[in-house]
RNA sequence: GGUGAGAUAGUCAAGUGGCCAACGACGGCAGACUGUAAAUCUGCUCCCUCUGGGUUCCUAGGUUCAAAUCCUAGUCUCACCA
């Protein structure tokens, strides 16, 4: 049992610093039944969350599962100071009330992975409001220049003459601090947060806390192209509040090299389950779109319910093996005499008229079903289906 | 502070007076093939009232019949020196 969990725990890891720790504290766990903190930063900033960050959510839940206790830390201080990473443009301050809507937002998504009763939610600002001057400066004779610049992107900011902020040098610290407040066991983050986690580690054994937490690194999920991280503005990314057929279309649409990426980070389903899936596809008794379409149906069923992603799995096979239409599509009302050109500009099946025409010319245009190259065609009144490659539709209502 | 180089479509990157809406690469979209996968092949990829028209090559002026390309000023970026 205890040789289970500790894989689990280690399952898609990067890098672990402390692992006889962790090993201690699962043991005491299952030996004196003795629960552990494990603590997780989040930005404020941006509650919007994909997949990729529920990489560290599922993390979070693995360790719920064998006597963690999340510390869900919200660093709301930093969101209200602005922090100035990042060259001149200063990070948009937020407001209290922004604040706490956004991690009302966190709440609602968050809860859908994590074990609510073992989960507390935290802001630094509790603390670092009242740290006051004199905290502050105790907090930076702890650390020098020297270490800080062995940070990888300040070094090379250093030596290329780019400005740091003093109070870029500040952050770790702070951020470092509150696994001092928290006395957490251990902190989970993504490998570029590896200086920051230490900096936790660090200032637990300076502030004699006689914790010295374990650091637990996630790598950082690949997007739906699988090259580049999962991101919203490289648009590779699986919103968790997306519709459960986006959601199924854009996991089916992985390469099978990627799935098994998703499999190890993404899934619930045990290393072993994993390994016999992989062993069927190799050895060819399993087809690996059955296998995907599991992932699929795993994580449709997360993030809405069993429900909705086998509805999702159903309406997926009917639009696109048997080529019939999908159940719901958004409709449109155009007057009568529309051009079919600007009747797709306006159903948003293209971006611009010219691209419009781009797609008809090549053939990319279905209306009813049939493919239709007529570029001057007007449309009259009825109702209509408008296809634009394999995944666009709209339903067309021509009016009088 | 000094000197030099450069700013071109989503990104990278050619072009250095007319043949330039601008080579090429990547990305993106579409078609074929499939498992709406990947790989591969093909077409498209500024906008529009589209056999044509309009607005682009950092910004503002100027030279010219004609400029992304030449001149002037400005802004920003990079490199080297101090």
């Amino acid at each position: 049992m205890i040789e289970e969990a500790l894989r689990e725990i280690g399952r898609g890891c990067a890098e672990i610093i402390d692992k006889e720790r962790i090993e201690t504290l699962v043991r005491a766990y299952y030996e004196k039944g003795t629960t552990y903190t494990v603590k997780a930063g989040f930005d404020p900033t941006a509650p919007d969350l994909h997949l990729g960050h529920t990489v560290l959510l599922q993390k979070l839940a693995t360790f719920q599962r064998y006597g963690g206790e999340v510390q869900f830390l919200i660093g709301d201080f930093t969101a209200k100071i602005g922090d100035p990473t990042g060259k001149s443009q200063t990070r948009k301050q937020l407001s209290d009330a922004q604040i706490a809507q956004n991690a009302q937002s966190y709440k609602d998504q968050v809860f859908k992975i994590l074990d609510a009763s073992k989960t507390r939610v935290v802001f630094n600002s509790h603390w670092l409001d009242s740290l006051g001057a004199a905290g502050l400066l105790a907090l930076t004779t702890t650390f020098n220049v020297a270490r800080m610049l062995e940070r990888d992107d300040f070094d090379k900011r250093y030596k290329s003459g780019t400005s740091i902020a003093i109070s870029e040098f500040l952050y770790p610290l702070l951020q470092g601090y509150d696994s001092v407040e928290l006395k957490s066991d251990i902190e989970i983050g993504g490998t570029d947060q590896k200086f920051n986690l230490l900096m936790g580690r660090h200032l637990q054994r300076t502030y004699e806390t006689g914790k010295e937490q374990a650091v637990l690194m996630m790598p950082i999920l690949e997007g739906l192209d699988g090259v580049q991280k999962m991101s919203k503005s490289l648009g590779n990314y699986i919103g968790v509040t997306e519709a459960p057929s986006d959601m199924y279309g854009k996991v089916l649409s992985i390469s099978d090299e990627l799935m098994w990426r998703y499999y190890e980070l993404l899934s619930t389903q045990t290393l072993d389950t994993i390994a016999a899936l992989k062993a069927g596809v190799e050895g060819g008794t399993l087809h690996p779109k059955r296998v995907k379409e599991a992932l699929a149906i795993e994580i449709v069923s997360r993030f809405h319910s069993t429900q909705a992603a086998q509805e999702a799995h159903e309406n997926f096979a009917k639009v696109h093996a048997q080529h019939e239409l999908p159940e719901d599509m958004p409709t449109f009302t155009v007057a009568k005499g529309t051009s079919v050109v600007a009747a797709i500009v306006q159903a948003q099946l293209a971006p611009s008229t010219s691209q419009a025409r781009r797609d008809i010319t090549a053939g990319a245009f279905k209306l009813d079903q049939v493919k239709c190259t007529e570029l001057e065609k007007v449309l009259e009144v009825g109702s209509y289906v408008f296809q634009i490659g394999k995944r666009k539709f709209a339903k067309i209502e021509v009016t009088v």
